[in-house]
DNA sequence: AAAGAAAACGAGCGCTCGCTCGATTTTTTT
DNA sequence: AAAAAAATCGAGCGAGCGCTCGTTTTCTTT
């Protein structure tokens, strides 16, 4: 995948290339086998269950619901997922294999420079969470409800994410960039300054707040923290 | 209320001391006329509903479970409550009065210095919700699927709590001992800080993070964020 | 245009939900 | 110890749930 433009950027995390991506993974559910009416009914599906469960959560959700706003009936959804969970964890595999491909794909010349990489994850992981919004929130909020292997996945991809930018904080104590009292610590408190920004959207909605000027936000108070102190 | 030690400090946030003031909040609703019978079977109701809806979710917690984990019966809980909702109630405005009640009262002297008393927040915040770990979970987690009025509390009860970080740096600012770009942003960014505390409790306990740990760790993070640099 | 395959349909099943209410037990008053 | 009041009980109600399956519609092939 190319990230460069945001024309790609766009495109590569519309509803229909991610439920393409989620065909591929479960084929062996998806009853229907063209593949484009499949991914089409699969992005009206998921586009609904986003929709509803954002709203009033995914339990709360029901089939009936379901059927009525992505136009299609109770048994025609049974064509794309064999029960109410698998459709759950069509949603949240999507997103922990997007986040740790997207968050691994630094170029070699930003992997050199800590600082450097610090900032691009941070603006990365903010921008991918605002191109994927309602995917985040769903896996974030309905992460307690996740059966025990789904939720074991979600534990997993945030460890995954949080070691991602421990290795940048370690990296960049040994070369002398940064001065950090306990790396796990601070790798662990900069993840929920990411958060916010999907979790609350609202708020900053209603405020005004720009992705700019929160990734500058959360940029220039984690580097604040992490730089070494002039006595 | 006096938050000094740590005895008193953990009897004011007892199961007990919180539902009798919800008692007192809650006097119309509540059927049950002698105050100590009331009180004694709010706790188990009130814990039994805490422990299930922080393990699968409020919604997904049904009265059948609720009256066996509280050892009354399916009429015996409706004694105590109108409908599922009022306990929902019940619950996140005890949160809400007490995280208000509890941040507002910072000792004069405190309030004097922008830093001593934005350390004291910290602080009070993480010890609070430590105290009162559950309860702050359900309020948070459960806010989504709350009914309108309780949603527009949570709303403003979180903006209340963001103001009064707000004050403190503006009043830090105005004084010279805080250099901030955007005071406001800033605000929103201690917050998910002390939140992570109770929402990821889990993570925390395994890794083995004192809660001493995790309130130096939020001061040096946000103090560094809100000192003037030395160039 | 007829035949066969693929996809979509939606009434209906068994079950659990929130909630009620007359019966029963416990406590208080006399 | 009898009577009155307070508190608790739990079977039962209608509604709505996830899910199924015999039928109908739409598309593809010939």
């Amino acid at each position: 995948m190319n990230f460069a433009g945001h024309r790609q950027w766009t495109a590569a995390f519309s509803t229909e290339t991610l439920c393409a991506r989620i065909l591929e993974r479960h084929r062996d559910t998806v009853r229907v086998q063209k593949p484009h009416v499949a991914v089409a009914n699969l992005a009206r599906i998921i586009e609904a269950t986003l929709k509803l469960s954002n709203k009033q959560g995914f339990h709360a959700t029901s089939l009936r619901d379901l059927a009525q706003a992505s136009g299609l009936s109770m048994g025609g959804l049974y064509s794309y997922f064999d029960n109410k969970t698998t459709l759950l964890s069509m949603i949240l595999g999507e997103v922990t294999t997007t986040v740790n491909e997207v968050l691994g794909a630094a170029a070699d010349e930003i992997r050199k420079d800590p600082p450097d990489h610090l900032k691009w994850l941070i603006e990365t992981h903010i921008r991918l969470t605002e191109a994927m919004q309602p995917w985040f929130v769903f896996a974030y909020m309905e992460a307690k409800s996740f059966p025990a292997h789904e939720r074991r996945m979600a534990v997993d991809s945030e460890a995954a994410t949080e070691e991602i930018f421990a290795a940048v904080l370690r990296q960049g104590v040994a070369n002398g960039t940064f001065a950090i009292a306990d790396i796990e610590l601070t790798a662990s408190l900069i993840k929920p300054l990411l958060q916010d920004w999907y979790v609350k959207r609202a708020k900053y909605r209603k405020r005004g707040t720009t992705i700019e000027q929160y990734i500058e936000a959360v940029s220039a108070f984690v580097e604040a923290a992490v730089q070494p102190r002039r006595h």
